[in-house]
DNA sequence: CGCTATATGTAGATAGCCTACTTATGAATC
DNA sequence: GATTCATAAGTAGGCTATCTACATATAGCG
């Protein structure tokens, strides 16, 4: 899939994944990975900066832990975040019904 | 719906337009409109430049004309077009796909 | 004469995502 | 004991598609 398609819809992805619960972002992108079969990869420089994003907008909070000698920052939806969560299914199920009532070939054609 | 929302997949969108048969800008941009159920208002500053875009591409072939006094730039998709509008509709699926399955609620959970 | 609909476009700003790089520890391998 | 891989978190700089706002012009209506 090309990397660039998830634009916008990247928020949404991260706060569904958190919905099961706290998790830090090395294991965010790997549930990103398992959850869409292997065919969301996305790096580093993406999902780190999201992160601060979304603490920023007080949508996650976030809070150091060492875990093994290694330095984790755990990210937890706030009631803010859950609510934006149900916003952004809301807006996905909009927009994909949208795109598929333009992107699907006319009807009838024979 | 908010705008940005279409990012990315705007050119798939324009050629599934297209795909009826010629149009003009303003035709391209009622027509978004007319079958997303109104939902999909384009402004003409992201629309214009999309089209030629998508005509430096060759993926569309303009050509002028003046109807009722007016100056039309009428819009054909070409046979690059059509194969992209092909992969446009199966990175389309892809992209849903991948979206929902990490979008909808975990499963199962009592 | 002014307003609205039709019709096309440009300029500049914004923002989100990408690539590439940096830093660091623990575990496994050579 | 040295190297490499997996884990873990970030920053810097760039790209580019879309947006907002503006500019231009004709036709038709009141």
């Amino acid at each position: 899939m090309k990397p660039d398609a998830v634009r916008g819809h990247l928020d949404g992805l991260i706060l569904a994944v958190l919905e099961d619960g706290p998790r830090h972002g090395y294991a965010i992108i790997e549930a990103l990975q398992a959850r869409s079969g292997g065919r969301l990869d996305l790096p580093t420089g993406t999902v780190y900066p999201a992160l601060r994003r979304l603490e920023r907008a007080a949508l996650l909070s976030g809070s150091w832990s060492t875990v093994g000698g290694r330095e984790r920052r755990t990210y937890t939806l706030t009631r803010a975040g859950r609510h934006a969560l149900a916003g952004q299914r809301a807006d996905w199920t909009e927009f994909s019904t949208v795109v598929e009532a333009v992107l699907r070939p006319a009807a009838g054609m024979s």
